[in-house]
DNA sequence: CTAGTGACTGTTT
DNA sequence: AAAACAGCCACTA
């Protein structure tokens, strides 16, 4: 049992449209300050998983990824978030927790 | 066992 | 505001 699946069920919880950091999920699935663990589970994860890993970005709003940042933007338009120019999203409206309201 | 690394975060320059 | 530093935990060599 790792505590990888605790960080796949926690990215789970996340609703569609939303968006987490690696903190929230780490914290979350009962592991806080583990949020590099969380970038190497979902890491982990297999191409066709049922995981929204897409939904899990650093605490800048931003897509710390590299080769799949393009296609995690893409996934996560397609869900209704949005990007500003900057590539960042705005953490004020999509953050899965706390400031959700308007 | 020790050392290095990373899809991170918060504080200090 | 951006970059550098340090702390953090799990995995790999």
């Amino acid at each position: 049992m790792s505590r990888h699946l605790a960080f796949y069920a926690a990215a789970q919880s996340v609703p569609e449209g939303r968006v987490a950091t690696y903190g929230q999920i780490a914290e979350a699935a009962g592991f806080p300050r583990c949020a590099r663990q969380v970038g190497q589970a979902l890491s982990a994860l297999p191409a066709d998983t049922s995981v929204p890993w897409h939904r899990v970005v650093n605490a800048k709003g931003e897509i710390s990824l590299r080769e799949n940042a393009p296609n995690q933007r893409r996934l996560l338009e397609a869900e209704g978030v949005t990007f500003d120019a900057r590539g960042k999203i705005d953490l004020a409206r999509f953050s899965w927790l706390s400031a959700e309201e308007e």
